[in-house]
DNA sequence: TTGGGTGCAAATCTTTTGCAGGTGT
DNA sequence: ACACCTGCAAAAGATTTGCACCCAA
């Protein structure tokens, strides 16, 4: 359809969000590329994140923290947010598949994803909690 | 804790929130209070609105479209975004306490939420998507 | 009387977009 | 050359917030 072209940029943002294992948003990887890229620009890093996925190649978490974090990994999983530290980290559960499609089967329209989220507070951030009230 | 007050504001929109079945974003729920009571601040409703979630009297729903939708309903159940119209509604889910609760055992950490969404069209949407392909 | 609640408007924050110039094909 | 793509900055939208006044307890 539309015929797409080749961009450093697009190259260098989908690098950046391969190398992480967290759920940066648009602002984090334009941050953690400007040192290195100093034309980059954000509009750029939103623009191409948006086209990636459209594209299939990443999907965006909305779990509810007032930003989009976006995700290389496009497998099936479900997210976890820490509202204490704000850190958001895969979980791992097999359900996700059949959850999907077990209403898929009743429902009279169409899915396209389903979205797993969960909110907590992480271990780490729950100990230091604990650590903070035996003070 | 906090000695809170009653409002009548805080009554009206917990009111109207009661007497939807969609989920209605505060915007809307100011647009629909406003002209009965034209004092009515939209500043207020997102206040209130934020004060009933943490009182746990209703959830919050961020599903992707840019916007916080609110439930009275605190039941937990899933909710579908159509992507064509842009209407959220509710879906039957008697897994999700379960997966929760699968989550939770496993979890060191504390879970306190669990949103299962899912995108797609909705039946009116598809019905008039394949009209359309007709003509 | 006292401090939470409200209205109003400005501020903040995230994301989108118009446009002129750059660049892959 | 012909679009697509980028940088830049302004705009758009959603939500939050400061402040003076209001009102429930």
């Amino acid at each position: 359809m539309t015929p797409l072209r080749n961009s450093k940029q697009r190259d260098i943002i989908r690098q950046a969000l391969m190398n992480r294992t967290d759920h940066p948003t648009a602002e984090t990887i334009y941050a953690e590329l400007k040192p290195q890229y100093p034309r980059l620009s954000l509009g750029t890093v939103y623009r191409n994140l948006m086209l990636l996925k459209n594209l299939g190649e990443i999907q965006s978490i909305d779990i509810g923290d007032g930003v989009t974090h976006f995700d290389y990994d496009i497998f099936p999983h479900a997210h976890f947010l820490c509202s204490r530290c704000g850190r958001v980290s895969d979980i791992k559960i097999r359900d996700i598949e059949r959850i999907k499609n077990s209403f898929s089967r009743d429902f009279k329209g169409r899915i396209t994803t389903c979205n797993v989220n969960f909110i907590g507070i992480c271990p780490e951030c729950l100990n230091e909690e604990n650590n903070d009230k035996e003070q």
